[in-house]
DNA sequence: CTGTTAGCGCTTTCAT
DNA sequence: ATGAAAGCGCTAACAG
């Protein structure tokens, strides 16, 4: 039935209007029903008129450049086919590997990943949410656990899975793919407790924006008091996300501020980096004079001269493992009965190298 | 109107089903339009009892956590609200800044990005383009100007307006913002040469995988045999990305194949400072035994010591003349009077540093 | 300013 | 195995 609008029949003319699964079955003769399910069947057994007939109706679909509407199918089948990820940044190795194992997770599912990323602000979290959202995603996976209330709000009544990373929230919203940045940072300062430091400060952001960075602090506070160290050793800077200039400028300010210091955990691998380089255009050897450890085994860490011990995670893991139970969670609701809520621990652990 | 299946009124509890605008409208006893209205609308004059009204739905809908069905919204309108873009790696912050830069232009216009990434495969790149295209995007930004032909070919029929970004293809799909990657290479050979380099050798990937890569290997190439200097000196590694130990591993091998090598021009900062970190646990003074430089000012390269000599390229103004050339050929489109073909070059320089 | 009606392109359901 | 009708949630167009 042609529509009242006409529609070029043109082969793969730039159209006005693209060509619809109407136009096609008009081409070939048939219903709409026949071409769709034509396009959907995967390809079963059916009778040999039927197989030659579903053959022509796919050879009309690639003369006609026919691409079928998803908009229009989601709607239909109130499943849009995607789910959502939100990193705080894209250039981070750690985020875009957890976004890697997303992909790998649910491409066999037949769900594609959309990104979306906050620059470490929960309120460009809440946005960024609130059009995911809107567009009916079967499923959402955030990075850590600090959220707006709206943002939770929104979260719950929407009614499908949740899966947050890289954090274990107190009370997480759903399902939970992480570990305690804060127990893997006292980690790594018992470690160098055990290397003979004593003097060992901390170059972390100030803001609560990076959560994750918070807690990394806070492990390393409370491993200092019980290895009996002295406290307070901690410089600041702004905010996330945490630069190499930014570790440099800290170093520089740790040193003049405690000249005694021995070794220096960094809130990550990147401004462990900054630190390095500020101590090797300063001449003072690394970790002769002073120790640096990092975190999250950036590449850079794995190849600068010398290499900086870190607390590695394997990033990627995260997202498979977000990703699979994200998938277990939409199946689970899609037959009625609701995943109640998991949590997975990853591991992780010190990597010792050069820097000290 | 209420529909016939129960539709929980729990004002934020995990509804089976998601809330409707005509869940809304019944509770605030109006029909679905006048919620439509108030939620577009951007905010106009009208009558007082208007205000209040729209104000009591806009509160509503936020008791309620109603997000509206952008699915729905997008199949009545035939706009689906969002662009797509292609890049080759999350990962690289060349990229991400891009990708920023796009999305502070479209932003205003009330589009959303929608991010894939191809792992620097045209392959991938056609998939994803086949899923995002399904998906009605309103334009197109990709990286470089390679693509299969099947891309090409849906690109085209999709009738949408479509940008190249970082290269300058010479047939291209639509409209370019970049530059030619292979004069980029040879402004800094040249500039090595003013420096007094004779013997410069370049580390780069093989495959033609990574076209940008290609095009800087033959700026190089035709730069070295315009100025008369020993040509070959080429070493070549894997597969795209580019990676730190990539550089560090080529250096190796140049040293070893050309011991006279004074300087090596990379195809990135990555893998110039691999090269570099592997000098340094070598005890080769840079740039005293041998010069390094790269491309694509990373922050790994400003920020190393030596720091290195780089072409520094304006990433986000790429993504931002991208998002704008975009916006205006979506308008261009939506009014009927297509913009015709357009190429914005973006500046690039030479950013001297120490390790040349 | 608000309500009603009629689709957007597809799939589901039921009939043939 | 195929077709006809209904409807997913929203908005354009028109009526009041």
């Amino acid at each position: 039935m042609p529509t009242p609008r006409a529609r070029g029949a043109a082969p793969a003319a730039a159209a006005s209007r693209p060509v619809t699964m109407a136009d096609v079955a008009a081409r070939v003769g048939v219903s709409k029903m026949t071409v769709s399910r034509a396009l959907s069947r995967t390809g079963g057994e059916g009778r040999r008129s039927a197989q030659l007939l579903r053959e022509r109706i796919l050879q009309t679909c690639r003369e006609m450049g026919y691409v079928i509407d998803q908009t229009a199918r989601t709607f239909s089948t109130q499943r849009s086919g995607f789910i959502a990820a939100v990193i705080p940044s894209l250039n981070n190795s750690n985020f875009s590997e957890t976004a890697h194992g997303i992909t790998a997770a649910v491409e066999g599912a037949g769900l594609q990943l959309l990104l979306g990323y906050s620059d470490y602000r929960v309120e460009n979290e809440e946005r960024l949410l609130r059009e995911l959202l809107a567009r009916r995603p079967e499923g959402v996976i955030l990075t850590g656990g600090s959220h707006t209330p709206a943002a939770c709000a929104m979260l719950r009544a929407s009614g499908i899975p949740v899966v947050e990373t890289w954090d274990l929230p107190a009370q997480p919203l759903g399902h939970t793919v992480g570990f305690s940045n804060a127990e893997a940072t006292a980690s790594l300062v018992r470690h160098l407790h055990a290397q003979g430091y004593r003097r060992i400060a901390f170059i972390g952001g100030t803001s609560n924006r990076d959560t994750r960075g918070a807690d990394r602090r806070r492990g390393y506070t409370e491993a200092i008091r019980e290895l009996g160290l002295s406290e307070g050793r901690v410089i600041s800077f702004g905010q996330p996300p945490i630069s190499m200039a930014q570790g440099a400028q800290a170093l520089a300010q740790l040193l003049q501020q405690w000249p005694d210091v021995d070794a220096a955990v960094c809130v990550s691998d990147l401004s462990a980096f900054g630190a390095l380089a500020e101590c090797q255009r300063r001449g003072w050897a690394v970790p002769q004079r002073i120790a640096i450890a990092g975190f999250g085994d950036f590449e850079v860490g794995r190849n600068c001269h010398p290499r900086i011990t870190t607390v590695a995670v394997d990033c990627e893991a995260i997202g498979r493992a977000a990703g699979e139970l994200l998938l277990r969670a939409i199946d689970a609701v899609r037959i009625g009965a609701p995943l109640p809520p998991e949590t997975v621990l990853v591991p992780f652990h010190i990597e010792p190298r050069e820097s000290t």
